[in-house]
DNA sequence: TTGTAGGCGTTATCAT
DNA sequence: ATGATAACGCCTACAA
């Protein structure tokens, strides 16, 4: 193996020797001081452009003690819902002239804490984390580190923590409401797993909504996947197992929703015409199942951004609200159909 | 807006005085070295963990000239495919200690230019591009920078680079082949934007494929969509609209198949009833389409880790071969069947 | 308008 | 086995 050392790269005093100046004139003439001679600025920076100088970030953040730069966890980027979201994040960031760091974490607790430390040595000035799995042990790390934290849809309660959360209940009551005015009566929740605060909230949500219809809550129609299409094709088959099947199923996602729709298929039913459909985040695919998903919608990107957003705040200092609740959209398609007599 | 600064975070020399010994010898200490005696290493190396030092990377890759540090750029990681790259890559460059920078272009060759720009600032130690736009200005962005950069599945020609690209050609015959042995004569090929690469290579492929069979190539039976659905629902339309339409078609895409598939669907038609379907990518909602996409895999996790390999090479300083192509594996499903009498 | 000197938090090379 | 000292590349008083 041919080890070619590659070349430092050229540093101001570089330029400055080009140049037969001081390195501070240089350092100055990069940064348009208004001090210098209007000449040698141009001169320099001709200089420093033709040369192909790149100024260090490195060097300028040990002393500026601003890296420009803020890091990223997530569950996994392979994810279609959290890619969207980091791609809000990223777009924010870059306006800002801030660096991404990313990272996975795979919904590993010891994985996101092992991150968010890298994330500190490396002196981001502020971290995101997208449906972070740890819980109050955040708060120490956060006291620890000093470096402004902002969660997306972070899945276990934490006070003293600055996030941006999907209005779950209110959007999940929604939906299983637009399934009771078409008249379904047997309604059943596909989840996620247990314990994952928005699953629990999509929960709330759907029971809220059955009793503002004075209709039962019958735990039988309350099914758990694991928030990916397998999972929603075996809960729905307990679903259609069922004495009684439901005849609308509120799903925890479009992911599930997926699995289910193929298993209603498999089993040579319809939707809508036997079973009416809904899923949760309006994934680009969700418009182009067979038939078009109704689904709610969340608005990731967005998300993303307003999470950088309160971060950018919280880096300059400033404080902002703990957490800011983004309101969900019913997206009405074809999966959702008047309850068959 | 109360500006309440961070308090600074601790650096050697603030355990040095904690430890009453230097700072150098504080640095020893948490590098384990053998030097030291044991009994003051775990000394200071207590201390440090109690008062949660973290050390600087950025003052070490300072004098290091090693940040640990590599970017990453992408058309866009709200693209399913680019993300699961970007997945394989994150996941072999944390294995090694390897930070990632990740930052989208938007397909937009000048903004690819100026993150890379960024990255260089940053001292990033190498560049992973995916679906590169940016041509043969690479070479020279390349020389300037003295980075080590992988191209992934780059959409120009160009010498000189290192990549890790698709059988393009070979798996596209193959797909094209399965449609002719199910009896297909008119097969047509829905293609991307022309001028890119890949999807050049892949209506190569299908051109091949024809030969092979002695099949007569008709112009009128390729059509270009955007390599998405909405492009693929508009290809498609267009060739139902022609005289005589297609039994088979293989779309550049997975993306593009969704479209087409749901053009199928609203115009009566069945797949593979009427019209023989096959994608590209095997994006995970392929065997969820109804009925269950026929498509060719590639390994996009493998891809990025592979591409992260010929970097980790590339920086220790050795040399590695050109272009790794990778093979692609054809996955049948039920979106293709034999030719209806 | 420009140059000199010091420091950011490490590692590394000398001494001791 | 440990301590002083000098880099690394940049910014920024302070001097000239």
């Amino acid at each position: 193996m041919a080890h070619k050392s590659r070349p430092k790269p050229l540093s101001i005093k570089d330029i400055a020797r080009l140049a037969d100046v001081s390195h501070s004139t240089v350092s100055r003439a990069l940064c348009n001081s208004p001090l210098l001679n209007r000449r040698t600025v141009e001169r320099i920076q001709r200089i420093a452009r033709e040369s192909g100088y790149r100024a260090s970030a490195i060097a300028r953040g040990l002393v500026t003690q601003k890296t420009k730069t803020i890091g990223v966890v997530v569950t996994s980027i392979a994810d279609p819902f959290v890619s969207e979201v980091v791609s809000g994040i990223e777009q924010a960031a870059n306006d800002h002239g801030y660096a991404v760091f990313l990272a996975n974490s795979y919904a590993d607790p010891d994985r996101e804490v092992k991150v968010v430390h890298s994330f500190a040595e490396r002196r981001v000035e502020g971290i995101v984390v997208t449906a972070s799995r740890v819980g109050t042990t955040y708060l120490q790390i956060l006291s620890e580190l000093q470096v402004p934290i902002v969660l997306i849809n972070n899945q276990r309660r934490g006070q003293f923590v600055h996030s941006v959360m999907i209005e779950n209940v209110e959007a999940s009551r929604q939906a299983t409401h637009h399934l009771i005015s078409l008249g379904h009566t047997r309604i059943a929740y596909l989840g996620d797993r247990c314990g994952y605060q928005s699953d629990t909230e999509r929960l709330t949500g759907y029971r809220r909504a059955l009793e503002q219809a004075a209709l039962p809550f019958l735990p039988e129609l309350v099914v758990h996947g694991d928030g990916k299409p397998a999972g929603g094709e075996q809960a729905m088959a307990t679903l259609l197992g069922l004495p009684q099947a439901p005849t609308g199923v509120f799903c925890y996602n479009d992911m599930s929703a997926l699995g289910a729709l193929r298993c209603v298929h498999e089993n040579g039913l319809r939707v809508p015409g036997d079973i009416s459909l809904i899923g949760f985040d309006d994934l680009f695919f969700a418009s182009y199942t067979q038939p078009p998903l109704t689904t709610v919608r969340q608005p990731r990107q967005r998300m993303g951004l307003l999470a950088m957003e309160i971060l950018l705040k919280l880096m300059s200092g400033g404080d902002s609200a703990d957490t800011i609740k983004v309101p969900a959209e019913l997206i009405v398609r074809e999966s959702s159909a008047p309850r068959r007599i």
